[in-house]
DNA sequence: TTATATACTGTAAAAATATACAGTATAAAT
DNA sequence: ATTTATACTGTATATTTTTACAGTATATAA
């Protein structure tokens, strides 16, 4: 796909945000009414730039005949758009905007219990649970979890997906791959929160 | 909300199905020649009484000026509630009521390719991609496959969730898992019937 | 019987719209 | 220095589209 220019940009995101609004797209006066051009042809020429590009569709002849081939997205729902986040070596994963991926439509309640946030997985160590690299877990922001719950940790500047067992103040996160080794925590001696647990997990092949 | 007569229904829907189509909503003259009308105005008068019974909003003298405020049935919403099928050893999963288990409230657009329902995992014979037993593969519904591709096919009477390698005549269907071997199959000899492909996956722990 | 609502046909005109053509301006590339 | 791509203005026109107006037909209710 090829890159759009800075004002392509632009009227691609006014379409969007036109249709969105009103649930059909604008002409190319309300274009250029929307964006300060004082020429119909210039919204025409960006149209056309963007049917080349394939972002848009034209049926010639038609009156607000555009329909939108690759949305720039974000503009088209604000249904369930669950946040994803990637699961990075250090900070917390919090839903702050800079920290989200992307969204992605589905419902909160598909899982058997309610989450808040995809959790984007990094790295092998949950290999034999079925847990690969860039598998999204649904992660339900909670404290209250059991032993053999699947967790989201954070360890200092670290941020962990593992399996979870307590005893009194011996935390072990345990791996799911026999090649990493479990986490031992003394908690009189080093601090663990507990941002969540995993009720679930989509993959996208 | 007032009730519809027979053909400010059948308006309704045909707005609804060309949006669905098109990406924008239909004219008078689009309506007519969809329906067999052969006047305008027998759109415009259905068009108005959908507006005054609040099924529809018209923006007066926009050409297309159409949108949706209450939809009939599931046209615009891709949100539905996904049929869950069970890989069982005999018969074709069809979307047939009695082979749905139960349904998941999702999106048909929450992977990078639309879904027509959800096949629930047999076996741990594709363990090794990570897919186990009870999880849910997304499948579209296609016979449109390509080597590597992961397929739901189907021979004789059993149905099979495994990874597709054709070359000419002969058809691999391969497991994750070295317990298992390869189906190999001369399409000569046998028939097999590629019912879709994998998009993606959910589990729920 | 007479309204009244639904469901159209047929025509026409005004308004909205797409789109072609002829230019201008600017920055970057050759 | 000249070309090339981007980004427009301004005008004009054919076409599309809305929408008003004048009718016809049929079924149902008062």
């Amino acid at each position: 796909m090829k890159e759009l220019t800075k004002q392509q940009s632009k009227v691609l995101a006014c379409v969007e945000v036109y249709l969105n609004k009103t649930g059909f797209p604008p002409t190319r006066a309300e274009i250029c009414k929307e964006l300060g051009f004082k020429s119909p042809n210039a919204a025409e020429m960006h149209l056309r730039a963007l049917e080349k590009k394939a972002y848009i569709a034209i049926k010639n002849g038609s009156s607000r005949g555009i329909s939108i081939v690759k949305s720039q997205q974000s503009f088209e729902s604000n249904k369930d758009q669950m946040p994803v986040i990637g699961l990075v070596a250090a900070g917390s994963p919090t839903l702050a905007e800079e920290n989200i991926e992307k969204r992605i439509s589905c419902d909160q309640d598909m899982f058997s219990e309610n989450f808040d946030y995809f959790l984007k997985v990094k790295g092998m160590s949950m290999i034999d649970a079925g847990i690969h690299e860039d598998d999204l877990v649904a992660i339900k922001k909670t404290t209250d979890v059991r032993n053999g719950d699947l967790v989201v940790v954070r360890l200092e500047d670290e941020v962990t997906l593992k399996y979870f067992k307590q005893k009194d103040h011996l935390l072990e996160l345990i791996p799911a791959n026999k090649d990493f080794s479990t986490i031992k925590i003394n908690l009189r001696q080093q601090e663990a929160f507990v941002e969540g647990k995993s009720v679930g997990l989509i993959r996208t092949h």
